[in-house]
DNA sequence: AGCACGCCGACT
DNA sequence: GTCGGCGTGCTC
């Protein structure tokens, strides 16, 4: 499929200076061997000395000058490295989700320059200190070799010093030091103390954590993982179990399995934000084996991880979306925990999702995949229903306990009752309870902010942000800020647009919540938790162990307080209002809804205690609601299924989002026009459905406008190439002012 | 990173 | 004149 005369490679040098494409003919001999990701042998700079190198791509267009340009010398044997199949993986993410192949390789090689931290080079004396002093003095005696004498001379002082202050303080160039090394005088030790960003993260354990033993459905799976792996025929897999089901057991038998028989695992996690419990699970079984990688950890941090793990240091490693991209030579096991959580989306060009992307990278090692979850996303039940996936469910809950008893409140029939509170009278009366027996509650609430936008009752008129037509928020402190471009103003006492003095608020905030909570029951202690209140490091963790702890009687907070921790005292949780996410205009409403609904019930009576759930709704008919009221899975993947199927949404067909983002608005929207009638002509009529263009839901973020269209098939290679014909035609027009982003199958609005 | 090139002082 | 050290700049 790709083929050409030219290939992009990038040399095997770690040097800023080298860091980037350049280009070689490709000899008739290679033509058809050629691969990309290969790892060759090409003539580099003056002196055509043979260097390694990478394929990146392989190409017809020259982009330097023919006669500049050299020819490969040949394929290095052996094995490809893990390098090679990085580059294979970042060929795949360009052809799948649409990118440049640099932004491609940049995600899956996020540590490729060599950041010098404590991986320093240090300069020592080898002759003996009268040696050198002998030396240093022939040197000062000829001018011409002062860098020398400069050199010896702190050498002679100090015994040794860093590499880089040789270079930087006394302006020795890298030729020096070589020679002199060269000549027995000095030597340079390059120390590999690896930066360990666990050690200081989580404590370290104190003793093996108590194996338990597993149930016969744990067991099960463990034992058809394997196996088939062992016949080499490793699988995909999917776990459906309910909250405290045990899947994490499962996740770590089968680590156990893949490192008895010399092999590496991921663990993949929605966020960041969780890695502190679950890395500290797992070294409580597998000790230092276990690491870290994500975005959070320093460019030397980084580098370290993947140096341990290519050299085999380390065997497990946990982390969110990107560290599917640890490159470990031998990769066994990919394991993705609560695989339906969106965070697995990329939301940055390539746009991939880490469930497609692991199965891919799978099929390269020959490893298993293995997909958990109390809510599987629709896309992996389906293909668990087609064959592709092999299901397995944990039905029984391991810790103990009673499913929760779940109210659904219709608060049409509050307010038609009177009560024009955000909180119905069942659970008024619930926390009231609750706090006299003395037990936990949690609140729940899909929002962040203290207020939601602000209008005027006169007139409807909203605030919005002039850049980016979305509304402001209202923040404590008279503050109108708005959440994508982060502009802010200070808070309106008159509407701009009428003059009334009703322009207020609007809808309740997590801290409108605790502020009511706080009047109506003065004793009860409150705890906060939303993007406002864990904007400084760990103080996600520092809220949830305290309330962990007892410390507060009701937590209150938006998704973060649904995921992860385990809260044995919490016997009621309350969602107040559960229409928030249904309500948020895109075909995967339902399906977030029923999730969230679902995971905030599984929260309540984890302990011995039963629990109760209250879902606040304007909507107690829909789908999601129901189903997730009465715990049932299945039905909803069946009701809501139908409905993906009817309107043609994933995962019953494919869908390619087009983003043109442009400086002036007739511009974008002419391209996207243009665009969108040539995606319709290339595969013939039919094959594709275009939807739109049209101005995005968001139609401006700082200052860029934004027009998109939707093209829909049941066929994914049909939007692959109705996607390559449109890179092409933006490859012959190249336009100046707008740029165009894809987003095949999206998890969000446009 | 590693090599060529060009500049400059030292030595046969 | 030539040799060797040292800084600079470039690598398809």
């Amino acid at each position: 499929m790709m083929t050409g005369r030219y290939a992009d490679i990038i040399v095997d040098i770690s040097h800023e200076n080298v860091d980037r494409p350049f280009q070689y003919r490709i000899p008739d001999s290679l033509r058809d061997k050629l691969e990309t990701g290969m790892r060759i042998v090409v003539p580099f700079g003056g002196g055509n000395r043979e260097v390694e190198g990478y394929v990146i791509g392989i190409t017809d267009r020259a982009k330097c000058a023919e006669d500049k340009m050299k020819e490969i010398l040949r394929i290095s044997d052996g094995d490809i490295p893990i390098e090679g199949i990085q580059i294979k993986m970042a060929a795949w993410l360009r052809y799948q989700y649409g990118s440049t192949m640099i932004t491609a390789l940049k995600t899956v090689l996020p540590a490729r320059k060599r950041t010098r931290g404590l991986q320093s080079r240090r300069i020592c004396l080898k002759a003996s200190e009268r040696e050198a002093r002998e030396l240093l003095k022939k040197c000062r005696v000829r001018k011409t070799q002062a860098a020398r004498a400069r050199l010896l001379e702190r050498l002679c002082e100090e015994g040794e010093l860093s590499y880089e202050r040789a270079l930087r303080e006394l302006a020795v160039s890298p030729g020096v030091i070589h020679t002199l090394e060269k000549n027995g005088i000095l030597t340079v030790v390059s120390e590999d103390r690896y930066r360990d960003p666990i050690s200081h993260a989580a404590p370290t354990p104190d003793g093996e954590e108590k194996r338990l033993v597993l149930s016969g459905e744990q067991q099960r799976i463990v034992r058809d993982v394997l196996a088939d792996y062992d016949a080499g025929k490793p699988d995909r897999y999917l776990v459906h179990g309910i909250t405290g089901s045990g899947k994490t057991e499962v996740y770590m038998e089968l680590i156990a399995g893949m490192l008895a028989r010399g092999r590496q695992a991921i663990v993949l996690i929605p966020e960041i934000a969780l890695t502190y419990q679950t890395v500290a699970r797992f070294t409580a079984r597998f000790g230092k084996r276990v690491s870290v990688l994500h975005s959070r950890l320093s460019a030397g941090e980084k580098y370290d991880q993947c140096e341990r793990a290519k050299k085999g240091e380390i065997d497990i490693i946990i982390g969110p979306r990107s560290a599917l991209f640890t490159p470990f030579p031998r990769l066994g096991l990919i394991v993705i925990d609560e695989e339906h959580e969106a965070s697995y989306k990329s939301e940055t060009a390539p746009r991939y999702h880490a469930r497609e992307a692991a199965a891919e990278l799978a099929g390269y090692f020959g490893a298993s995949l293995v997909l958990g979850s109390a809510t599987p996303s629709l896309e992996s039940y389906y293909a668990a229903q087609q064959g592709r996936l092999r299901k397995y469910e944990l039905s029984r809950r391991l810790t103990g306990g009673e499913l929760a008893k779940v109210y659904v409140e219709d608060m049409r029939e509050e307010l038609k009752s009177g009560n024009r509170s955000i909180f119905s009278r069942r659970l008024l009366q619930l926390l009231a309870k609750r706090l006299e027996a003395g037990e936990q509650s949690m609140l729940f609430l899909n929002r962040r902010g203290y207020a939601g936008f602000v209008s005027c009752r006169a007139c409807g008129h909203v605030m919005k942000c002039p850049h980016c037509d979305v509304s402001l928020s209202e923040h404590g402190g008279g503050r109108l800020v708005c959440h994508y471009c982060g502009y802010e103003q200070p808070a309106v006492k008159r509407c701009p647009a009428c003059g009334s003095k009703y322009i207020l608020g609007f809808r309740a905030g997590t801290e409108q919540v605790e502020e009511q909570i706080r009047r109506l029951f003065p004793q009860a202690r409150t705890l906060r938790m939303d993007a406002d209140t864990t904007r400084r490091k760990d103080s996600h963790e520092v809220i949830l162990t305290s309330f962990l702890g007892g410390k507060a009687d009701i937590l209150i907070g938006t998704q973060m307080i649904v995921k992860g921790h385990d809260f044995p005292d919490v016997t009621l949780v309350g969602i107040l209002a559960a229409d928030l996410s249904l309500h948020a205009g895109d075909y995967r409403a339902g399906e977030r809804t029923f999730q969230l609904l679902t995971q905030a019930a599984g929260r309540a009576g984890r302990g011995e205690k039963p629990g109760e759930v209250v879902i606040q709704t304007y909507q107690p008919e829909h789908h999601a609601v129901r189903y997730a009221a009465a715990q049932d899975y299945k039905g909803f993947y069946e009701e809501e299924m139908a409905y993906r199927r009817l309107l043609s949404y994933p995962p019953a067909a494919h869908m390619m989002a087009v983003l043109v983002l442009s400086k002036e608005e007739e511009a974008g929207m002419s391209l996207a026009g243009e665009l969108a009638q040539r995606a319709a002509g290339v595969c013939g009529e039919g094959a594709l459905h275009i939807i739109g263009p049209a101005p995005a839901a968001i139609s401006r973020i700082g200052d860029r406008y934004r027009a998109v269209f939707y093209a829909r098939s049941g066929s994914a290679k049909t939007l692959i190439a109705a996607r390559e014909a449109l890179e092409e035609l933006l490859e012959r027009k190249r336009p100046q002012t707008e740029t165009v982003q894809f987003d095949f199958d999206p998890m969000s609005r446009y």
